[in-house]
DNA sequence: TATTCTATCTATAAACT
DNA sequence: TAGTTTATAGATAGAAT
């Protein structure tokens, strides 16, 4: 019901002010509680609209002793120290880009994933499929038949028992694909405020192993499909 | 589980710089949002121990833009406005008092409910009640006395059925104490930080109407109990 | 206009990697 | 030491008072 906020000025007057209100006195507590628990200095100056002299924190002494620190910089330092805020906030970015870049690639293979589960049980195909998509479809329906050559090979090295190796086959099969589909969320292509930004919490056992230790295999899954920005 | 954070200085030094980390950066969004939800200007300065530059925000800008304002001001003009600030707390301990009061009002009144519906359902009084106790006991009881008997001449006036008095008011009697029983609870009457400082949120209808628009009763449930502060 | 209420969103303490 | 995860405490949007 209630709408996540979206990041951007809050056009009607009355919210606005209230909201003001709130955040606010929720800031100046935030601070409050950040000095007290982590015993730093700080202080917090902010020019309302509300009010015709600005709102400090926190009281007389603090402020004061912060704001002559302040006063003591030289005016070529202070610039020193926001380029060096500036040079902080760009690493910040290429970290969210590289952050983006990920989860692109994550959702490009569960993607493929999804397709080719599709394909394995449905026994058909989606049209519209590029030579790329093809291309990385048959490269991860390769990866899988290796992961299930293997998985019987280690089966029959342990096996104790006297199962047979269709049976084995059938169960690895079956077993990831359920897991794969109930994985497979295809997420947000677009570069909104929205995008989850999140890696993937859980990943199937197939997706371990592309990404995992072996050196051999071609890696796929380029992000050949996206926009670079 | 988790536990509730205490307002102070956190000893553990890993623990304290963990929650540095947390919560500076939390500030900050704080901040970010409130200047750019709101559309107010602001600027914060955070003194860490763990660099050696104060944080500063918001970028370049922002801050000189702030600080400037503040380098403006004469010395004097500041420690007023730091007066005004303190004005500012005094009232809101003034406001913090008031609050303490009323609560203990409505904690005395709840506690006054529960013992008279212990003496009217189980028959018995707890002994160790001072004189003012039984004095609001008394009135207490006489409130709801009037009560019912105002109770019933409304069901009077309206009744189109042919129920009988008696029924309807031992009707509104049971009525009464169950949800008085269950609304009564005893709240800490210390002066500990963690203090229930909440009104209470359901109020019944007899202590509506203790509380309402009658002027000719007299008020019981002075603070005579609790120590001036 | 301010306060209260409450459903929901967000921050973060603690544990784990 | 820093990043991740998870459960819970805390903040707050929106509505009602």
């Amino acid at each position: 019901m209630r709408k996540k906020v979206k990041l951007a000025f809050i056009v009607n007057d009355k919210a606005r002010k209230v909201s003001y209100k709130k955040r606010h006195k929720g800031l100046l507590k935030k601070l409050a509680e950040l000095t007290i628990l982590c015993g730093v200095e700080a202080c917090a100056i902010i020019y309302s609209p509300y009010e015709s002299q600005p709102k400090v924190w926190p009281s007389q002494r603090g402020v004061q002793k912060v704001i002559k620190k302040f006063r003591s910089i030289p005016e070529f330092e202070l610039s020193k120290r926001m380029l060096n805020q500036e040079s902080f906030m760009k690493q910040k970015v290429q970290k969210a880009k590289d952050q983006l870049d990920k989860v692109r690639k994550d959702n490009r293979e569960k993607e493929m994933s999804l397709l080719m589960f599709q394909y394995l049980t449905e026994g058909n195909i989606i049209d519209n499929l590029s030579l790329v998509d093809l291309n990385d479809l048959t490269c991860l329906i390769n990866e899988n038949l290796k992961e299930i050559d293997w998985r019987m090979k280690e089966l029959n090295k342990k096996a104790s028992t006297t199962q047979n190796q269709a049976q084995v086959a059938e169960q690895v099969v079956a077993d990831g694909a359920t897991r794969q589909a109930e994985e497979a969320q295809v997420m947000d292509h677009g570069q909104g405020f929205e995008m989850n930004m999140d890696a993937p919490q859980n990943e199937s056992w197939i997706l371990d192993w592309i990404n995992g230790a072996d050196d051999e295999v071609l890696m796929p899954f380029g992000d050949a499909n996206y926009p670079k920005n």
